[in-house]
DNA sequence: CTATTCTGCGTGCACCATACGCAGAAGATA
DNA sequence: TATCTTCTGCGTATGGTGCACGCAGAATAG
């Protein structure tokens, strides 16, 4: 099996460059950077839902249909938008690093994109990562893994695990500050109200549990609160996959 | 600060149903639960693109304005459609059920609900939940940490560290489960294909790690494979929070 | 019996993604 | 140089979308 004729997405081997410019016909007046690119500026200024091809289009100085010629569905552009926009992975673990600071960065790093670009978390995923961004995160989570007892499949699914706990983190607090700007009200405020109201619907019936919790004083939400929140799902992880390692290490 | 004047959205109020009907006005010819259940109706047949107002007013035999009586947006309608859906939480943990079982047992009731429903998993999270079966889940998954060293806020923590983690996982899988139908193809196909798609784009470049992963023999995905995959990660957040229980304990 | 309040819903608006096909540009071939 | 092929941008058209607004009439309170 030759990887050489392995069928690509059209977008996606656009997005690598993999793509020679056909022989004849006109040139392009646009490259895949500049619609990428009008689109996040769209999304950055008025946010996912603004993004429509037209708009992008109106952005560019150009007709809504000529996108076609570069996507083959909205879908595409965001999908491409959302790899664009996470950038450069961070720094590969240095040579005296060891892996559970250089995944605790590479999970911070991944927070600290969403956080950037608060749009991206709308962008529906449709599968595992193909933008030369998303396989470039990839390499680097998984070089922080390197060296250590693990076999590959777990490997990966060790950084999906840790991906997806930070796409959802970065998501809830996201979605509590913009609701907090939305209500002119500070997100520590929002967090507050939340435990009222969640108060207020659990005084009578069987939520035993949460009022135990309620009634433990819930501090709702000032920054190092929320700091130590996503440290401690991060440090549950990590300490997981420390005692896979050991086990795995002890084994040999 | 009594509980009893804290403000709630009005679709929250209707689903929990602490609205009294009031005196004057004509009789209102539709519940709350027909239109949701249209909704999720409609989702079930044909996916939740195909929810809009005016399909889920013909589902009911009414005119699309009408729904804005029972809803204040689109969103509070997918969002009590996500609610209904999850159903009931599983059975809270028995009296000889160590926690560790029973929060797996919660997180594969979480796996369940969005396999059995797909669609709820494109359905916009807008923050934390205060739907009726939002709470009641919520409930069980604190109730099965009961009695363990935890603070409160870590046991929120916790449970929350582990939805994430079933949503992302049920996710991924569904995602994979669709492409494969769409596509007539096995779901081991598609992620062999993944794979293959993978080597051809790393061939070349700095992704020595992707290329040890994959030299290692890419195994794509039966269903052991699969099932192995989702116990790792929640093996790993589960040791995760043993260790933390552990250290606590000892401290006491 | 009247005043009030809430109902369902018809109309209208701005906007959306994208299928289709055409005129003309540019290189390939003769 | 002339013709052919292919690819470009894009105008037009279709069949949707969510929802603001306001009206006619039903039901109750006084």
């Amino acid at each position: 099996m030759s990887d050489a004729d392995v069928e690509l997405p059209e977008s996606i081997e656009l997005a690598w460059g993999l793509r020679e410019r056909p022989g004849k016909g006109p040139r392009r007046s646009l490259t895949m950077e500049q619609v990428v690119a009008a689109g996040i500026r769209v999304a950055e200024g008025d946010g996912l839902p603004a993004v429509s091809m037209s708009r992008v289009a109106g952005e560019l100085g150009v007709a809504t249909m000529s996108l076609y010629r570069y996507v083959s569905a909205k879908s595409d552009l965001l999908e491409l938008m959302a790899d664009t926009a996470y950038g450069d992975p961070p720094a590969p673990r240095g040579p005296d690093e060891g892996w559970r600071p250089a995944l605790a960065r590479w999970a911070l790093a991944n927070v600290t994109a969403i956080h950037r670009h608060p749009w991206i978390r709308q962008v529906p995923v449709s599968g595992p990562p193909m933008g030369p961004n998303g396989v470039r995160w990839m390499e680097a989570g998984l070089a922080a893994l390197r060296g250590t007892a693990l076999r590959g499949t777990e490997r990966l699914s060790a950084i999906l695990l840790v991906s997806g706990y930070a796409r959802y983190w970065a998501t809830l607090t996201a979605d509590m500050t913009e609701a907090a700007a939305r209500e002119q009200l500070s997100p520590e405020d929002v967090g507050m109200r939340y435990w009222q109201q969640l108060a207020r619907l659990t005084r009578h019936g069987p939520y035993p549990a949460i009022r135990e919790l309620l009634a433990e004083g819930a501090e709702g939400g000032d920054d190092e609160e929320f700091e130590a929140e996503w440290r401690f799902g991060l440090d549950r992880i990590l300490d997981g996959v420390e005692t896979l390692i050991r086990s795995r290490a002890a084994a040999d």
